[in-house]
RNA sequence: UGGGGCGUAGCCAAGCGGUAAGGCAUCGGGUUUUGAUCCCGUGUACCGCAGGUUCGAAUCCUGCCGCCCCAGCCA
């Protein structure tokens, strides 16, 4: 951490309370559900809790929060696991389960029934909604709630033994009915689900809630501060209640910081599921999913996703933060790293009239630009060539400056080219165009003075190789799609485009894990579940930036 | 209409009583065989509004307004 850079607020608390003695080490924990994948919100808790203990020399728990077994499923376990090791992070031999303390957690329960804070009610769950009254009104004591402590121990044991059918029976705390908090209105503590378990098989068929769960096995670790989003700043009262009341060894603090919100993107595992069994994407790693999953097989780097989430910060406030604070720090963090390549996605023929029919040079292209001790690689050229069509104008506007009737472009590590003559076909659309080239302008050769403006990439076209490409957009068309009633009627239909590009030949062998810059368009990265040395499939992870493209998006709107 | 949280430039965000950091975006300019990168430069932010305390307030107090969360036997 420079100078420069401050901390957040819990970054200050937690240094305060290393400095006044308070902890000799910081104890977090990274708690998700295993009933799905884990999204760009996720990287911002997982690099918090994780990251405040490797700068502070701690202890970071993976805990599964697996008291649901009806809805949590081995699959997301394993994506998890994947994908916090992928951000980065290590927790060692700390991959807990909140199942792991169920018998603890049952322990805690009794404790509380002897003490006269907890009851069985056997309301059904409507007459419970009935007694809890609403956000203005209090809510009233349950008739089951003054059982006298042998009775609640004795239904309690019987529901644990399984006596009692589904929703026959609940644990609840007693605090108040007539809070102003609805959490405190006795909160259910324990339900009976006969279903078994993913991790406890079939020894349980009552599970805890989350709140008693997770207030309990962050006191098990000896979790010393409990950082979660800010919905739950309601249940911090009810999660000191557990510690005051059961008085475990460690008392973890919790605290509460804002969720982070992705402009143009939803971060809602069940919209996020909604959207692959809609068939809007193809699953949990589509490239367009803001998963960890899709954005590990977009090419996303794992440290543009950390400085993203650094970038953005640790507050209260809500955010909604813009897709381009995102989509720079990928860039950057491809920039320099990343060799070059040339591909052509829209292609259109060029036909050198003056170069010899059965001629090949080999031209040596920079494998970085501002670093040449990357070397080079070889780019045959020959009479007939793919140029992107975007990159010619019949009748191009003044500040146009690529190929146009009559004009002149440089072609990228090769040649300057002059455009004679454009062949249309009977739709009048451009079908090819005869060029001439000029030998004296051979790039790194050095002998012509002579200067374009515009400089354009290509491929030869005997010797490029087809490729799929795939070109991804935002998944939305409103800034916060969050807000939308149905997410249907907000859909980019235009998310994905396919196209078939073709490619210099060096892109043949490269590495399916392995991100290259297509010179001129973006960033590209073979996709790991779809593409095969014969036939290989691209991902465009992100375009580069286009001071042309803004040019043109601002000359539209001002017509 | 109950409780809780939040309001500093387009988007994030420092600031913790002494007179508004930084990043991204924007807009200029320079370099450039990627209209990329890189390098310079560029913001009167009525610090949600209105009062008050103070020599002095974004920072303290009061009132108001706006946005978000809470009525699962989900997490």
């Amino acid at each position: 951490m420079s100078d420069t850079e401050t901390r957040d607020f819990i970054r200050q608390i937690i240094h305060e309370d290393l400095e006044s003695g308070k902890h000799d080490e910081i104890v977090t924990r990274f708690p998700p559900e295993p009933n799905g994948y884990l999204h760009i919100g996720h990287v911002m808790s997982i690099c918090l809790n994780f990251g405040v203990t490797v700068e502070t020399s701690g202890r970071t728990f993976l805990r599964f929060d697996d008291t649901n077994p009806a809805r949590e499923d081995e699959e997301f376990v394993n994506a998890i696991e994947r994908d916090v090791r992928w951000l980065g992070f290590d927790w060692q031999d700390r991959l807990t389960h909140a199942s792991d303390y169920f018998a603890q957690i049952y322990a805690a329960a009794e404790s509380l029934i002897e003490q006269g804070l907890a009851y069985v009610e056997s309301l059904s769950a409507e007459e419970m909604r009935e007694y809890r009254g609403t956000l203005t009104t209090p809510g009233k004591n349950s008739p089951y709630r003054d059982r006298s402590v042998e009775e609640n121990m004795d239904l309690f044991r019987r529901m644990r033994a399984g006596e009692f059918a589904d929703g026959e029976h609940v644990l609840r705390a007693k605090i108040d009915m007539e809070s102003p908090n609805m959490n405190l209105r006795d909160p259910a503590l324990y339900r009976i689900r006969h279903v078994s378990h993913q991790n406890t098989g079939d020894t349980w068929c009552i599970y805890p809630m989350y709140d008693f769960a997770h207030t309990m096995s962050d006191a098990f670790e000896g979790i010393t501060h409990s950082l979660c989003t800010l919905e739950f700043r309601d249940h911090r009262p009810l999660y000191n209640w557990f510690l005051e009341q059961l008085q475990p060894e460690h008392l973890p603090r919790q605290i509460e910081f804002s969720r982070l919100n992705l402009a143009f993107t939803i971060t809602s595992k069940r919209k996020l599921k909604a959207l692959i069994d809609d068939g809007v994407v193809s699953s949990w790693t589509d490239p367009r999913m803001p998963t960890i999953a899709g954005m590990r097989r977009r090419g996303y780097p794992p440290a543009a996703l950390r400085e993203f989430v650094k970038r953005a910060g640790v507050t209260r406030k809500d955010k909604l933060i813009e897709m381009g604070m995102l989509e720079n720090c990928i860039r950057e963090s491809l920039g320099d790293s990343v060799e070059r390549r040339m591909a052509v996605l829209r292609p259109l023929k060029v036909v050198l009239t003056n170069y010899p029919e059965d001629q090949v040079e080999q031209m040596q292209g920079m494998n970085h630009p501002n670093n040449p001790d990357r070397g080079t690689r070889s780019l045959p050229f020959s009479r007939e060539l793919w140029i992107e069509r975007d990159d010619f104008m019949e009748d191009a506007p003044r500040k146009f400056f690529r190929l146009q009737p009559g004009g002149d472009v440089r072609l990228r590590s090769a040649y300057i080219i002059s455009c004679d003559e454009v062949i249309k076909n009977d739709a009048g659309e451009v079908i090819e165009l005869r060029c001439s080239y000029d030998p004296d302008t051979r790039s790194g050769t050095g002998s012509s003075e002579r200067k374009v403006k515009g400089t354009i990439h290509w491929v030869s076209a005997a010797h490029a190789i087809d490729a799929e490409v795939r070109l991804y957009d935002r998944l939305f068309t409103v800034v916060n799609p969050n807000l939308a009633d149905d997410y249907r009627e907000v859909l980019n239909n235009a998310s994905l485009e396919t196209v078939q590009a073709k490619l210099e030949p060096a892109l043949a062998t490269l590495d399916q894990d392995t991100t290259v810059q297509f010179e001129r368009l973006g960033y590209f990265r073979p996709d790991s579940e779809d593409d095969t040395a014969n036939a290989r499939v691209f991902n465009r992870v992100v375009t580069l930036r286009d001071s042309w493209a803004k040019l043109e998006k601002q000359a539209m709107q001002g017509m």
